[in-house]
DNA sequence: CTTATATATCAAGATATATTAATATAAATA
DNA sequence: TATTTATATTAATATATCTTGATATATAAG
């Protein structure tokens, strides 16, 4: 029971629905990505990411400083069908803007 | 997103998933009949079952007085989906009390 | 008139939730 | 080693939502 309501409780909110479809959509993305594409401060992505990673949607992949999000895998079926039914939602997503400065290669 | 968001808030509190699971193992039930078996009064059973009926997951048949609530037919996949994760869920839910006094056909 | 139900409101408390600032940690690098 | 950077975490606050009991009213049916 507790595990669904934390499953439950994570989608309940409209910043993480959007931030889950967000890397669904455009797969792997670290922090700062998200943090950029949609215009919120660093702490409040890292919370919103931490509570979809608790419930069992999201991995994290570090490598050096960064934190790569994406969905977990294997994902079981009930979250598969959030995800697929998320996926229909008629929702405006932010463009994925990879503008981490020391992501940037050229620097 | 306002629909998916009435339904998700509408399964993220106990009391409601317990009263849906117990619909959906004893079927058509009236008001006071959930009112018996689980010890509620009628104003908080009549609110929980409309915010369920609103998320799209009852339907009321309404007999003289009574209204008997069962799971919507036709369900989407998604709510037969969470309803079926609600029935995987080791829940412990009172026994189909049917006291209703003027249910009683002996009277 | 009584009963079953629906609905609405009020007030209290609980719960949660979001948000940000500040701080911590850990890794890269100068 | 010291500094910078990406990320995490914590603490404080503000806000919002929910639940619940109590109560009151409305409706429809018997």
């Amino acid at each position: 029971m507790d595990i669904f309501l934390k499953t439950i409780g994570a989608i309940n909110d409209e910043t993480r629905i959007k931030i889950l479809k967000f890397i669904d959509i455009n797969g792997e993305v670290c922090v700062c990505d998200i943090e950029n594409s949609f215009g919120m401060i660093q702490s409040r992505v890292s919370r919103h990411l931490k509570i979809l990673k608790d419930a069992g949607f999201l991995k994290v992949k570090r490598v050096g400083r960064w934190a790569y999000y994406s969905i977990r895998d294997p994902l079981d079926i009930f979250r598969q069908n959030i995800l697929k039914e998320i996926g229909f939602l008629d929702i405006e997503l932010p463009t994925l803007n990879k503008e981490c400065i020391t992501n940037d290669t050229s620097k």
